[in-house]
DNA sequence: CTTATTGCAAACGGTTTGCAGGATA
DNA sequence: TATCCTGCAAACCGTTTGCAATAAG
């Protein structure tokens, strides 16, 4: 779940020590991003916040952006179809997905054992790990039980 | 390893199968692909190839590496610098990333401990595993001594 | 001689940047 | 008032496409 208190908070401290400025669209950006779950499109978010706030440019959705990600609340990821998307950072946030190619129901797991191993890996080649992207495609085992049949298939 | 001959034979086919011709700069595009161990970019095989044949366009590149892709024996990775990497598919194959932020490199890894750990991940969820993909990013430990600094860092 | 292919230039889609006017501290 | 920020337009970058000339079968 998203704590956008604690985004706020930090954003906050971000801007204060770079003493950078509130403005309204800044807010309204904020506000819009900490309600979405998913990964969101530029382009996506941008039609969200025009209907709040009609006259606002994508530059300014861009940059705000960037400057999220540079605050640490939010995370880029790129996906195979060029576009850039963001996701609300979470408190002991993990992003390694499990997606059901039967259902497209995507699990979010985190599995220390891996967590560690990939750790080792990297410094087995000379390298100090510093972030990863682990995704699972499975297949439901009973797809007549499957519980997220009816689920959105996230895109 | 690179089974050239095994590619030249399945590019064959399907050349044949759709009635596609083969010509100067195809023969040279595979020739130097399959002489590509790594993850080659449009842009880093495009000037490999010029040094052979000067007046090749780019455009004959991006369209022939599409033409490996659809024969079955070139791979399309888009890893996070926007980048479109092609790689030389092998019998078996099956390769996970480390990718070295501070000097470009691109590792190839296998660890039997984290692929039998997936499959427990994926039946914990009720899922059986199809496939998976995963990319660790890191930096060198010692930038210094990094080995990899002389190559190309595909930016 | 028919059809596929090439290479150029121009189009493209997503993203970034320069700049003058406007808002914030 | 001194900055920082915005929004526009234009630049950019990697990739794709239209097209007339050219090469393969």
């Amino acid at each position: 779940m998203v704590d956008s208190a604690w985004m706020a908070e930090r954003l906050a401290a971000y801007m204060k020590q770079h003493r950078l400025k509130e403005t309204r669209q800044r807010k309204v950006i904020f506000e819009i991003f900490t309600e979405c779950e998913d990964h969101v499109a530029v382009d996506e978010l941008l039609a969200r916040v025009q209907a709040v706030m009609p006259g606002i440019g994508y530059t300014t959705v861009y940059r705000t952006l960037k400057l999220f990600t540079e605050a640490g609340i939010a995370h880029e990821r790129r996906f195979q179809d060029g576009q850039t998307r963001y996701e609300p950072v979470e408190a002991g946030e993990h992003h390694d997905h499990l997606i059901c190619l039967t259902c497209g129901h995507i699990f979010e797991f985190e599995d220390e054992l891996i967590e560690a191993r990939q750790a080792d890996v990297a410094e087995a080649h000379g390298l100090r790990m510093v972030s990863h992207r682990h995704d699972i495609y499975g297949e439901c085992l009973d797809p007549e039980g499957c519980v997220h049949r009816r689920e959105d298939p996230g895109r």
